[in-house]
DNA sequence: ATTATTAATGCGTCTAATGCATATTTTATA
DNA sequence: TATAAAATATGCATTAGACGCATTAATAAT
C-alpha cells in the first residue's frame, strides 16, 4: 500500500469524528468549520470505502469499521505526537550515556568539576571518557561522542561542527626546581640555550613555539618530545629540561614539589591558548546535549 | 500539542529519508522529484526543530533525533497502513462472532444449512441467535446483530437498511388430518366457515389474510391467536383449527405426522411471502459481513 | 405542519505542494 | 589544484485542493 496517494491528515479529522460521532461538534473541536469536516468526512469515506458514521435513530453512530478502527487511531494518533514532540530532558531522571574525548590533561582538568556537576544534577546520567583516535574529529563525526575538548582546530574550517569556548589560558614554563633558571626573570637568550622539552599531541612537526622562535629569528634545542601531557611530570623531576605549557595544564603539575613555574621571557608575545568544547551538527539539537551545553557553559563561564 | 497545525502526510517523506539518508533516493523511492523532496525535508526540519539528517564526509547522516525517532516512526507508518487497509476477512482464520435475529420458525428454517456451511468454511466462526425484541429493527440500528431474517418490511420505507432476499414462499393450509377439510378440493365459503387459527408477530390487529378476505368481502373466525410459529403444531393436532402458513414454515411442520397441508382456496390471489435478510448500514462495509452475504447469497439463490 | 437542529453543496479564494529548470554546494578524479 | 560529477538547494510558475461563507437539504422535535 502506499501511503503517499492518501492523506494522513484526514486521519486527525477521523478521530474527532469517531469521538464526537458529530460533524458540528467535531468541527469545532478541531477548530474548523462544519463545512470542512463534512468535506474530510466525504474524503474519509471515499479513503476508506466505508461510511464511518452511519444514520441512527439518535444522530450519527460508528460503523464497524469505525469502532474497529477507534483505539488504534488514538494510540496512533499518540504515537505521532510523540515523534513530532521533541522529549524533554528532564535530568534528574535521565538514564543516557554522555560520551566525550578529548585530550588526557585537558579532560582531567575539567573534568572533575564536570562530574562533580553531574553527579548532582543528574545522577543517573553516566560519562564515558572515549579514548582519543588518530583523527581528533572523527569521533564526531561518526557520532561516537557527543563532546570534545580540544584546544585544536579542526582541519578545514569547516562549520559542521559547533564550539564554544571553555576556558582560555596563556603559558608558563615548567622546569626542576634546581633548574638555575628558576629564580629571577628569563631572558629570551636564556629560553633560547635551555634544553627544551616538548609535548606534541598530533606528534608530527616542530611546536607552535619553534614558530614563533623561528619568526623572531631563534631556534631551540627540544630535547624530548613527549606525547601527552601526563608524564611531563616525571621526566621534568631531577632534569634540566623546560616545558613550555598552557598555564591551565602546568598548574595541574603543581603538586610535584621539586617543579617551579616561571613566565615565559617577555620579549615574547605567545597567543593564548583556548579550549573549546566541539560538538557536531548530529547532537545539536539532542535534548541531553543541549542541557550539558547549557550547564557547562555557566560552569565556565565564570572561570573566563 | 496540536495535530493539526502539523502536516501528518510529513511522515511518509521522513520515514523515507531516514531509511535513505539521502535526499535522491529518498525521492525515488517516493517517486517525487528530488526538489519536492528536498522541501519536504526543510519543512520536516522546521516542523521538529531539527535537521533529522546531518552533513558527515560520506553524505548525509542521521541526528541524534533521527535516531531516536526512526523506529517509532515505522512503526506508526504500519499501524497507519492497518488503519487504512481494511483487514481482509479470512474465513478460515475468523475467529469473530456473528450475531442474527429472526422469527423463530425463520431462523428455524434457514439456519441449520447457514450453520453447516459456516462450519465446513468458517470453522472458527461462533454464531449467536439473539431473541427478537419488541422493535425487529431496533437490534440492527443498534449493532446488537449483524443481520435479521424477516419477511416483515421496516416500519417507514427508510434505506437505511439494506436487504436482499433469502426465499420467497406461498401459502398453505395447515390441520389436522382428521379434519374434514383434509380431502378434496376447498371452496372460499368452506374456508370462511372454518375455526382459524393466526400466528401475529406483532401481536395487535388481524392478520394479512384477513385483509385479503375483506377485501373480497367476506370475515372468517379467528379462534386462537399465536405469538409465533413455534407452537403451531401443538394447537393444530386434534383440533379442529385451520392455520394459514407460509408455505415454508407449514412444511417444517410436516414432522407432526398428524397433521395435513391443503392449498388454499382457489379463489385467492394471495401475494406470496418474501424474507429478507436485512442489515444496516452500519455493517455494510464489514469485511466478514460482505463474506456472509455472498454466501448466503449463492446459498439461497439455487432455492428461489 | 412548523420549527429547529444538523449535515451537505455551490462557489470563490487562496495557500502551499509540486515539477521543471537552474544554481549552489560537495565530492571524486585527473 | 583544477575539472568533472554528483547531490542538494532555490527561483519560478502552475495548480490542486482545502477552506470558509452562504445556502440548501435533510432530519428531528414540537
Amino acid at each position: 500500500m502506499n501511503l503517499r496517494s492518501v492523506d494522513l491528515n484526514l486521519l486527525v479529522v477521523l478521530e474527532a469524528l469517531i469521538e464526537e460521532r458529530h460533524v458540528s461538534k467535531a468541527a469545532e473541536r478541531l477548530q474548523m468549520s462544519q463545512p470542512a469536516v463534512s468535506r474530510a468526512l466525504q474524503r474519509l469515506r471515499h479513503t476508506l470505502d466505508d461510511p464511518i458514521l452511519v444514520r441512527t435513530i439518535n444522530g450519527y453512530d460508528l460503523s464497524a469499521r469505525a469502532v474497529q478502527i477507534r483505539q488504534q487511531l488514538k494510540k496512533v494518533l499518540l504515537d505521532v505526537e510523540g515523534i513530532m514532540q521533541p522529549e524533554v530532558f528532564d535530568p534528574g531522571k535521565a538514564e543516557g550515556v554522555l560520551k566525550l574525548t578529548g585530550l588526557d590533561l585537558e579532560l582531567v582538568l575539567l573534568m572533575p568539576e564536570i562530574v562533580r556537576m553531574l553527579r548532582v544534577k543528574a545522577p543517573s546520567l553516566r560519562v564515558e571518557i572515549v579514548p582519543q583516535r588518530s583523527d581528533h574529529f572523527a569521533l564526531l563525526e561518526q557520532g561516537e561522542v557527543h563532546f570534545s575538548v580540544t584546544g585544536l582546530e579542526p582541519e578545514t574550517g569547516q562549520d559542521q561542527y559547533r564550539r564554544f569556548e571553555i576556558a582560555r589560558t596563556g603559558h608558563l614554563c615548567v622546569m626542576d626546581k634546581k633548574n638555575p633558571l628558576a629564580e629571577g626573570e628569563m631572558s629570551l637568550q636564556q629560553y633560547v640555550d635551555a634544553s627544551h622539552g616538548l609535548v606534541s599531541i598530533t606528534g608530527k612537526g616542530p611546536g607552535m613555539m619553534d614558530d614563533v622562535l623561528a619568526g623572531m629569528g631563534y631556534e631551540r634545542n627540544v630535547m624530548l618530545r613527549l606525547a601527552s601531557f601526563m608524564s611531563v611530570s616525571e621526566f621534568c623531576s631531577d632534569s634540566d629540561l623546560i616545558f613550555t605549557l598552557p598555564e591551565m595544564m602546568a598548574k595541574h603539575l603543581m603538586r610535584n614539589p621539586s617543579l617551579v613555574f616561571r613566565p615565559l621571557p617577555e620579549a615574547f608575545d605567545l597567543p593564548g591558548i583556548t579550549l573549546y568544547l566541539y560538538w557536531h551538527e548530529r547532537f545539536h539539537h539532542d535534548p541531553m546535549c543541549n542541557w550539558i551545553r547549557a550547564e557547562l557553559n555557566s560552569l565556565f563561564s565564570r572561570e573566563s
